[in-house]
DNA sequence: AGTTTAGTTGGTAGCCTACCAACAACATTG
DNA sequence: CAATGTTGTTGGTAGGCTACCAACTAAACT
């Protein structure tokens, strides 16, 4: 097995616990085990705890891409919108990263630039420019909204309005197809 | 020495501790040394982590509350709605909570309780309903502002509109003084 | 063949939280 | 007052966790 292959599949495998679990599963003896490599192997891939949850975070990008190339219909990008900021696992995990990297530096750069690809595919599906304020403000918001559903899983989308309905409100509106 | 003295002393060291050094610099041992007592007499007043995390958040919205006061000028609201989201040790302090907080419905209902004051206290000054949708988004959006800024402590402010402008974009002006 | 380099292992040091049994102090009540 | 409960306090420990390290192996390279 090639090492990159090796290094995949414990991204693959430690998704599949956060998935299931929930973020604060995934540690390393648990994600040893399910892979079938020792703990301090896991270390030698990944330093530090937050170096495995930065490569997480493009891994779960990934995934969620293969998903909807996978699900054959068209990739409905405010619903994709919507499962990533409005499911309570996603979020917990992107809370749990962003705490964890936001006191590295370096690591709170990577994150910034996974932000931005973010930005530039809404950006791009609104056809705005990844730097609108609008836009900006747009993402800030959703991810408010995703916060506070996190804190509130009992009444889902009552208060909360639909991706739709809060693009609006930014002034967002679909003038070309999604890409 | 009362009992809740103690126990307001705990917070109270608790709370020099996160604004000095971060919310992960909060620990058992550590906390147990700067109180002067032991560690597991922590564990006696706070069971769970998660429940030394919820007092703390009261705690420290008394502790503003005084500081606000004390401060003598008059206590500017946006100001105060400023530093309390836009603080990025405050910001991380309260994500913090509520990962540690989120699947224990029992802590959730308090700290959705404790958003609700918020709700409130925003609602009072604008001169609206705490339910009022305006002022629900008004505070997901700055919720979401000051997780952005977490990870983008460089440019301060630019992009990020003042609590003011972020207000009237919800449509929130004031119409009474500030109580 | 010899020497770096990458991958892998077991072990460990040093944190941490949560629990528990024991003790002390104090109040309650029969 | 004696017995009993309640509350506070202590030391110790069990069980997890991350990060590190020295040693070994295999592969690659010259």
């Amino acid at each position: 097995m090639a090492a990159s292959d090796l290094r995949e599949r414990i991204l693959e495998t430690a998704l599949d616990i956060v998935e299931a679990q929930g973020i604060q599963a995934l540690t390393q003896p648990r994600l040893a085990k399910a892979v079938g490599l020792r703990q301090s192997h896991l270390t030698y891939y990944f330093p530090r705890k937050a170096d495995l949850y930065i490569a997480l975070l493009e891994a779960s990008h990934a995934r969620a891409h293969s998903h909807n190339k996978s699900s054959g219909a068209a990739p409905d990008f405010e619903a994709m919108l919507q499962s990533l900021m409005f499911d309570r696992n996603r979020m917990r995990f992107f809370l749990g990263i962003v705490i964890a990297v936001s006191e590295e530096p370096e690591l709170r750069a990577i994150l910034r630039q996974h932000t931005h690809h973010l930005l530039q595919a809404i950006a791009a599906h609104y056809g705005r420019e990844p730097s609108d304020p609008d836009v900006i403000m747009f993402v800030d918001c959703l991810r408010g909204v995703g916060l506070r559903h996190l804190l509130e899983p009992d009444n889902p989308i009552d208060t909360a309005p639909s991706v739709g309905e809060l693009a609006a409100r930014f002034g967002l509106e679909i003038s070309s197809p999604a890409s």
